[in-house]
DNA sequence: GCTTGCAAGGCTGGCCTATG
DNA sequence: CATAGGCCAGCCTTGCAAGC
């Protein structure tokens, strides 16, 4: 039982719009299957890296590398920029330097004496987290233990014990949204977004093979529910904290109509998260392929003041 | 004067436990 | 029983400096 789908009561406290959702999908597919405006460039960040951390397992003949290496950076995927972070970290010759960080023994053994200094400068020195990401860290010395004492340092076994079920690894990350970290016997710093953008990583670059891979929805964060409620699929008429319609409303909204149309949720993800993050960020309205459904901008603002989604907030952009 | 790159920066709701 | 307080995932924008 996935965490999400008790909550799909909370889609009847809102009047969705599905058929208005689903025309934006579908113009958000086709704009990224037509590889033009903003799907011109690359809008996977997270490729460039995860085929150097592939190229260096293969060197190095160590299997898990690249998987581990994938599990361990995805927390720092939050509130920074993610194209500007993957760009950091990839580099062959700086992943060269610092890749024993991701190999449990070898990181918290070498670093016993000191484990907290030597290897958190290490991962300081390796991610350069910005601003509020920092507080990642902690956590990541916690996940790492957890990697080598609970799994043999080798994340693969972690799958395993989910019996290879994509829906049972999101659900042993997740625990429940918002989890107290005493909650979380095992891995911390995963709820409802990165759990399921980890899975869809996994399964999209064919790291591993976990089954039930397009059951476990879509990571939906500010940016994809932006964009929802800009083009109207999700009529506001009062600001609505953004924690109930990112994973109460929209979370088993994207299952539903993935499952009723056909769409990959994968693509879904990477359509609508690039519309939200590129497009809007940078105002490139010409370029955006949902532009004829969409009406405003919402403003980052409110959200960093009071949680909510405010449909009055327009932002920077109205369209005339 | 422009673009590009970089780094720094808090707040929320809902749940829980502790306290009176 | 009430309420106070702790906890934590989740969330890019902005201002400055350097490079053109």
């Amino acid at each position: 039982m996935l965490e999400s789908a008790a909550l799909g009561i909370e889609q009847q406290r809102y009047q969705i719009d599905k058929d208005r959702a689903k025309s934006v999908i579908e113009k958000a597919l086709a704009g990224r299957e037509a590889r033009t405006g903003f799907f011109a460039t690359n809008f996977q960040p997270e490729k460039p890296f995860i085929e150097i951390a592939q190229k260096y397992g293969i060197q190095t003949n160590n299997e898990a590398f690249c998987l581990n290496a994938l599990f361990m950076t995805t927390p720092f995927v939050i509130a920074q920029n993610t194209g500007q972070f993957f760009n950091r970290i990839t580099d062959a010759k700086l992943l060269n330097d610092y890749a024993w960080i991701f190999d449990p023994s070898t990181a918290i053994n070498e670093t016993t004496s000191d484990p907290n200094g030597v290897l958190r400068k290490a991962c300081l020195d390796y991610f350069r987290p910005a601003g509020y990401s920092v507080n990642a860290l902690g956590q990541w010395m916690h996940n790492l233990s957890v990697l080598n004492e609970k799994h043999q340092g080798d994340i693969r076994n972690f799958f395993r014990e989910c019996e290879d079920d994509a829906v049972k690894v999101v659900d042993a990350l997740v625990v429940r949204p918002r989890a107290k970290s005493s909650e979380k016997t095992g891995f911390r710093r995963y709820g409802p977004k990165l759990a399921r953008l980890f899975v869809q990583w996994v399964n999209q670059y064919e790291l591993y093979v976990l089954k039930n891979s397009g059951e476990v929805g879509v990571p939906v964060d500010f940016q994809i529910a932006r964009v929802l409620i800009q083009t109207d699929a999700i009529p506001l008429s009062e600001p609505v904290q953004a924690h109930t319609i990112t994973h109460k409303v929209l979370l088993p909204m994207f299952t539903e109509l993935c499952n009723e149309n056909g769409f990959k949720p994968q693509e879904v993800s990477e359509a609508l998260w690039t519309i939200g993050s590129v497009g809007c960020s940078n105002r490139r309205h010409e370029d955006c392929p949902v532009a004829s459904l969409c009406n405003r901008m919402i403003s980052r603002n409110p959200y960093d003041r009071g949680g909510m989604f405010d449909p009055t907030d327009v932002g920077r952009f109205k369209k005339q």
